[in-house]
DNA sequence: ACAAATTATTGTAGCGCTACAATCGTCAAG
DNA sequence: CTTGACGATTGTAGCGCTACAATAATTTGT
């Protein structure tokens, strides 16, 4: 068969659309765009030529033509875990609430964010969302001059844009009062230093500042580089056990972490939350599913993309924080 | 503070950058698109202009003009697990080396995935690139029509445009083999019925000529709605082991519902792999870490992605179908 | 030094669509 | 049978950019 695969190959326009409907290009234009403004039966016959012929109006044009997009870009940095997802659906169904659409763009370095961003710019999207990390330099400028509305999510006091998230400080003192509370008193920490930024940040000397309160050694703290990997939670357990036998609750920075962990204590053969308490954060389905369960800061991810939307949409001045929700999920664990 | 918090609101164009770097709008146009036209000098000049003034070129006006994009968008169906996100990185790294950048849209139901398909059709992008599985009737047609260079991903015979993926008939006879190689006579085999299209239900059939060849029966098979979730694995040990009692194997969908078989299999205190093996699909993290680790199999997703951009880029005939590999991993629970 | 070849830069026209103002029907009131 | 008034429909111009052809600047050969 050596028949052109896609004899359909010359492009279609408004005016082709026009043309079989027996209107006028404007009118195949506000069908689309103004449905009302055109009687029903006109409507009707130029959707269904337009169906029949696959057309779909370029978006390109009426942008130009506008100057204005109804499609929001996000930036993500890895999806691997709930929370992302979550805080994704949050955003597209926020947007499509509001008649836009999402489009997602993926970026595990600060320079394929930068990259991202100018792709999304490029498109004159009608607003991006960033999550909050590490950024390259040039970002934030380059999206203040671009006067392009922004977010950062799980972003704090130094957003670029309008910051939305919940108050991660917060939600480790809360951790960390229900471990002491617990009668828990040679409590370890993981910090991830680096990648993450404030997402990650705030949570340490909240965890100080509580266990200070208490009057209890803050001492171990054990740094990590990423915090994504079940072997994470096997390195740490065996770090943390070498500088502190009687190591009695660990602190983890994700549920996938502390799984890790758990299946280390088991391994060992230590207890777990009998000997040693092990804590997550994040809210994933693994903590919900393991035994023991874990007990976890359940960050309501779908609600930041809610808020992420909102902010871009309304025209949310930069300075301005939105607060999510958050809560503390006492599972078996801890 | 009541000053503008934006006030660069005003839109740059080729023409402003043009205006301060003292060169024609078109010079400008070159220095983004076919620098080596433009002298060293000029185009350093008329860069940092545009870095400057925060610039960047329009797309859309540069579609319209060209008729050409260099986007390419994806639809994915949920990015839960680690295959989906390995092939969007190998969708993006490949496109980013042909100098393409990809977007990506998530659609959970048929009806989201033509919506999705019908944004990127608007967005006028260079291909798009599907994943297997239900989709609503008249995208086949939409695509047809449109002339969108089109694959679908994990797709088989009937793919919509070029259809990129292992062979999932090949792993499954495979993983059978292996288990009645070590020998497992009461194998249960847990299908997804409905979600996942090609991507599932190939399994089954191949699973079944197998047990057929091995003289085994093949009457044990449970269908489930989704594949995802720890928890399904639980159910599934329930519910086949009130069939059969003596069961000593279970083929699970992937390597979610195999962990939460394994979790379930722990707690009923038979031994995984001495009583039962416990085999999952996909190569997820999860399978990696756990004690005992999952036998499975490995699709390299990322090459799937790879192979979509070379179809799409290369005008694959929609007859094509590209065949990725597969590995059978071998590891402790079967 | 001058013509020819080469490289760098610049107008012009138009991509597909939509804002806006202008037109065309159509029907009710006078 | 007009005149208005109102809703439906239609021309026109232009959004920001780039293909292409044309022009200007520079280098090379003799």
């Amino acid at each position: 068969m050596k028949d052109a695969p896609r004899p359909s190959a010359k492009k279609l326009t408004m005016q082709d659309v026009a043309a079989v409907a027996g209107v006028s290009p404007m009118t195949v234009s506000n069908c689309f765009r103004y449905p009302e403004r055109v009687q029903d039966t006109t409507r009707a016959a130029v959707l269904e030529v337009a169906a029949n012929l696959g057309y779909v109006p370029n978006m390109s044009a009426g942008l130009l033509a506008t100057g204005t997009s109804r499609v929001i870009g996000a930036v993500l940095p890895s999806v691997r875990n709930s929370s992302f997802y979550n805080y994704t659906l949050g955003l597209r169904d926020a947007a499509a609430a509001r008649g836009h659409r999402l489009i997602t763009m993926i970026a595990e370095t600060p320079e394929e964010e930068l990259s991202a961003v100018q792709t999304l710019l490029g498109l004159r999207v009608a607003g991006i969302a960033l999550v909050a990390g590490p950024h390259a330099p040039a970002l934030r400028q380059l999206l203040d001059l671009s006067g392009m509305p922004a977010v950062e999510s799980w972003g704090g006091a130094d957003a670029i844009g309008c910051g939305v998230g919940y108050d991660v400080g917060a939600a480790s003192r809360e951790l960390t009062q229900h471990l002491i509370a617990q009668g828990r008193r040679r409590i370890g920490f993981v910090d991830v230093s680096g990648g993450g930024g404030l997402r990650y940040s705030m949570r340490l000397p909240a965890f100080r500042q509580e266990m200070f309160a208490a009057g209890l050694s803050d001492a171990l703290v054990l740094k990590v580089r990423a915090a994504d990997g079940f072997g994470a939670g096997g390195q740490i357990v065996d770090e943390f056990l070498a500088q502190e036998p009687r190591l009695d609750a660990i602190l983890c920075p994700s549920d996938v972490v502390a799984a890790g962990a758990v299946f280390a204590c088991n391994r060992r053969g230590l207890s777990v939350p009998d000997e040693i308490a092990v804590a997550g954060w994040g809210d994933y389905d693994i903590g919900r599913q393991l035994t023991p369960s874990l007990t976890t800061i359940a960050p309501f991810s779908d609600e930041i993309g809610v808020g992420a939307i909102r902010a871009l949409l309304d025209g949310a001045r930069t300075e301005t924080r939105v607060q999510t929700r958050f809560a503390l999920l006492v599972r078996e664990s801890a």
